[in-house]
RNA sequence: GGGUUGUUAGCUCAGUUGGUUUAGAGCAUUACCUUGACAGGGUAGGGGUCACUGGUUCGACUCCAGUACAACCCA
């Protein structure tokens, strides 16, 4: 069969992959076997593929793979979630961009906006993932919006709010002004910025003396409602008990004395505005302060201000302070670097803002979930995660569950006119219920008002891998008693809070069960200058292009050789290539295979058949440690690990022992064995590399309909000979010092040279000379019992082996070379030797430990003694 | 400011409960080879006082303490 000497996996992939979904291999339903099942990290319904996903879906699709090939009924299920923020926010940009204010439209209109927004954009990113070789069970696609998924949210609220555990708080929130929402602690951005420090004097009531303070935010001076000091600084002593005017609006606040204040920083006192400062707002609660909220929604000044009414804060904050130095009250203003919070989402400096808001408690969940994971019910992989895990179960706060937003699930809250609320599941079970309570107010549906607000997205991918078999509305269906717990999580670090801490906790709350056994928290992908891969840096490659220029098999590879779990991966392309080199090399070793033609009648040579016996037990030795590493999730390992066994032992070893003359045939066990061993080479790489193994898998045999390497049955572990491979280790270095001398006597390969050897006490096996013989073409090996004349020798081991040589030697060069590797094993020699003399060692340490000490001072004794006679025969 | 993790070859990383031939791998690099599976190849080399300073021990890359630097998380 004539193939293109260069692997091109485009055409190929395409091929398998329609090929895979068409017999429905993805597709799992419970049966007999034992299920194995991850659920995917829901990626943004907006989102496209970056690095991140590359390298995230890669791994699962490895373990799927893998669990498949180990006969287990595998369940990969895919999805998205909903991104309220982030889709909210695009779909109110291309509302704009139309012309359409959302304050302008109702709830239902938006809504139908964004389903239309979701419909449009929302499956790339799943599309995008079949072109790496995802083998996900698309039949069970799932988003956080589905009507099952948004049902199960909405009784979770409910449920959850009957135990008690939900609350409405006022709170300090971090306030997005631009996206109108509050977000979570997790989801703002400090960024270090240069801002000034203002300093600015206040008035103290009925005298002429002024106290200071200073701030980075004069426009909130508005707000203020106190000024603080310490109690024991004595700089303000005087003004205990006394009361001060806030600058251009001469409101009469108290200076009140806490310990909170840091006398070394700024003046020493301290400005208190409540509403806008977490700490100050603390301060407010203790000392009963007013709190004053000078800001509106949007982040302009409101009426409570009572000036610069509805300009921005930011223009305010310039606006303030001609009018404050014409008053005469700024002292000075300096430079001064701090640190900002950003909307993760908007990238909007986040505005602290007093809101009520919806709680979780979260005192009822942490203990439990911090318990699974310390006992290692669930792992975590690195295991290092679980101090960060714990660290922040131990200092948890309850979690802010409501989003001032409309693309979401709707809070199911529903407020009566007397000021009382019913959570209900529908409006209509919402007026049932307030009659019953109230039946003097004679309620109609009207008189209901829901609550505006939808929960945080989060709210409802806690929920993912229960809702994703439908185990909260239906706890005793059939598929979440198959498929859950689930088995693996491959995620991200930077979501274990959000997410994974949250899983656990759901998980133990319903299904009264861990959601998973196993999580993997990969690295982060950053570039080259180590800066992570965003989209507003610009500086991810688009992996659709990766997988063009180097196929998806390619890039797989690429990616997970150099990332081992929880280390970050600086991403180079020189990697996706190493990739494509190794897809070529397994295709060219392919061709060479497939080029060969049969001769039945040809007997099975020694060489051939030692070859066999060789690399069978070398392969059971990688597949061995293999499993090993798979056991681990060390994954860079196993596929290093079967990437050396591919091509140093298969290409450039074994099929080099096996290979028939250039133009001869080969006999036809040799080559059923030859075949047989790259099968299962195959079958080991598939979860890497899936495309071109199930492509290799066909050329090497026709194969009957329905026979695909994907559903194959990965080779399991036989005991293998250690001997062989003890043998063929002493074989190789007597190969590559033979290799190593035509290098540097320039005797070109096709020169057949004879070898001799002084085999001193038997050190040295003989099994292999077939071998040795082929692989350096060696006409004669011989034996002898004294150095031959006119040789070159050199030593393995200690064994002495001789080359005739027809040119004369370099004396020189040969007696440089000796001696150092004299003066080497001497320095060996020496530092075993001070080992045994320490008497301290020899009573101490273990017998085996001095066992082998003395076998490597005898050995190296026994060295030093060939290369010394060598050395001699030199002069 | 608090916490977590790390620092081993030019780069990315292994190094198992302290002893396994005076530290290993992949990539990169150097020299040579290469019409016969593969230049996206082959062979052979070079490259590290294991961040630093102490301590424990017969023995430390490995355990402990401190220092420096870096990354991440939380305020």
């Amino acid at each position: 069969m004539e193939i293109s000497s260069k692997y091109n996996p485009a055409e190929l992939e395409n091929k398998w992959y329609s090929h895979w979904m068409q017999k429905g291999y993805f597709h799992s339903v419970p049966d007999d076997r034992e299920p194995y099942t991850i659920v995917i990290p829901p990626p943004n319904v907006t989102g496209v593929l970056h690095m991140g996903h590359m390298l995230n879906n890669t791994i699962q699709d490895v373990l799927i793979r893998r669990a498949r090939m180990s006969g287990k009924n595998a369940c990969w299920v895919p999805g998205t979630d909903h991104a309220s923020i982030a889709t909210e926010n695009k779909v109110v940009q291309k509302l704009k961009l139309q012309g359409i204010e959302k304050s302008q439209i109702t709830r239902e209109q938006f809504m139908a906006h964004a389903w239309e927004w979701r419909e449009k954009h929302g499956g790339i990113i799943l599309e995008q993932l079949k072109k790496l070789g995802a083998s996900c069970d698309w039949d069970r696609t799932a988003f956080t919006m589905d009507n099952n998924l948004y049902e199960s949210v909405i009784d979770t609220f409910i449920d959850l709010y009957n135990k008690g555990y939900i609350y409405r708080g006022v709170r300090m929130v971090n306030w997005d002004p631009q996206a109108l929402t509050a977000v979570s602690d997790e989801e703002v951005v400090y960024k270090e910025v240069q801002s000034k420090l203002y300093y600015i004097r206040y008035k103290v009531e009925g005298e002429e003396d002024y106290i200071t303070i200073a701030t980075t935010r004069p426009e909130t001076i508005l707000g203020d409602t106190a000024v603080c000091v310490h109690p024991e600084d004595e700089r303000f002593t005087k003004f205990h008990e006394k009361k001060v005017l806030v600058p251009l609006i001469n409101r009469t606040v108290p200076i009140i004395i806490d310990e909170y204040v840091d006398r070394e920083f700024g003046t020493g006192a301290l400005k208190i505005t409540p509403a806008h400062d977490i700490n100050d707002y603390n301060l407010g609660l203790k000392h009963k302060l007013p709190s004053i909220d000078i800001f509106n929604d949007d982040g302009t000044l409101s009426k409570a201000a009572t000036l610069l009414v509805g300009v921005d804060r930011f223009e305010a904050r310039k606006a303030i302070i001609p009018m404050l130095e014409e008053g005469k009250y700024i002292v000075k203003i300096e430079e001064y670097g701090n640190k900002i919070g950003y909307s993760e989402r908007t990238d909007a400096v986040i505005e602290p803002k007093i809101s009520l808001q919806w709680f979780l408690k979260m005192d009822a969940f942490a203990p439990k979930a911090l318990e699974v994971v310390e006992n290692d019910s669930i792992q975590f992989h690195p295991a290092k995660f679980k101090n960060i895990y714990r660290h922040w179960m131990e200092n948890v706060k309850d979690w802010c569950i409501s989003r001032q937003l409309w693309w979401g699930q709707q809070i199911p809250v529903y407020y009566l006119p007397n000021g009382e609320m019913i959570v209900a599941k529908t409006p209509k079970d919402a007026l049932t219920k307030a009659n019953e309570q109230f039946p003097v107010l004679g309620l109609t549906a009207s008189d209901l008002k829901q609550d505006e607000d939808v929960v945080d997205t989060w709210f409802s991918s806690w929920l993912w891998p229960i809702a994703v078999f439908d185990g909260i509305r239906k706890p005793e269906n059939e598929e979440i008693k198959y498929y859950y717990p689930t088995n693996d999580l491959v995620t991200a670090p930077d979501i274990i809070f959000f997410w994974v801490a949250r899983m656990i906790m759901a998980g133990i709350e319903y299904p009264k069960d861990i959601p998973f056994r196993n999580v993997y928290f990969t690295g982060i992908v950053r570039d080259k200058l180590g800066r992570k891969m965003s989209k507003t840096l610009g500086n991810s490659p688009d992996p659709i292009d990766l997988i063009a220029q180097y196929g998806a098999d390619g890039v797989r590879m690429g990616m997970l050789l150099t990332a081992p779990a929880g280390n970050d991966l600086p991403f180079d392309e020189a990697l996706c290539e190493q990739g494509r080199n190794f897809s070529n090399k397994i295709w060219n070793a392919l061709r060479l295979v497939n080029g060969w033609e049969k001769d039945s009648k040809l007997a099975h040579p020694e060489t051939a058949a030692l070859a066999v016996q060789w690399f069978e037990a070398r392969f059971n030795e990688v597949l061995f440690q293999t499993e090993e590493y798979f056991d681990k999730f060390r994954l860079s390992d196993a596929l290093m690990g079967t990437y050396k066994l591919i091509w140093d032992d298969f290409c450039s070893w074994y099929l080099e022992m096996i290979k028939p003359e250039y133009g001869k045939p080969i006999d036809a066990l040799t080559l059923e064995q030859t075949i047989s061993f790259f099968e299962k080479l195959m079958q080991m790489l598939h979860p890497f590399m899936p495309f071109i193994t199930e492509d290799v898998w066909h050329h090497l045999r026709p194969r009957e309909e329905g026979d695909d390497i994907i559903i194959s049955h990965k080779p399991v572990v036989k005991v293998f000979n250690q001997n062989i491979l003890q043998q063929f280790e002493f074989a190789a270095e007597v190969i590559n010092a033979i290799r190593k001398l035509r290098a540097e006597k320039n005797i070109p390969f096709r020169d057949a040279i004879q070898l001799q050897i002084k085999n001193k006490e038997g050190a040295y096996d003989s099994t292999f000379d077939v071998i040795t013989s082929k692989l350096c073409n060696i006409s004669q090996i011989s034996y002898v019992n004294e150095n031959p004349e006119g040789t070159f020798g050199f030593v393995a081991r200690s064994a002495e082996f001789f080359v005739p040589l027809s040119e004369n030697i370099d004396v020189e060069a040969e007696k440089k070379k000796l001696q150092e590797e004299i003066l080497y094993t001497q320095g060996f020699l020496e530092t075993v030797t001070k080992k045994l003399s320490n008497e301290r060692f020899v009573a101490n340490a273990p017998a085996k430990v001095l066992e082998l000490e003395y076998k490597k001072q005898s050995d190296a004794l026994a060295r030093i003694e060939v290369l010394e006679q060598q050395m001699r025969n030199l002069i």
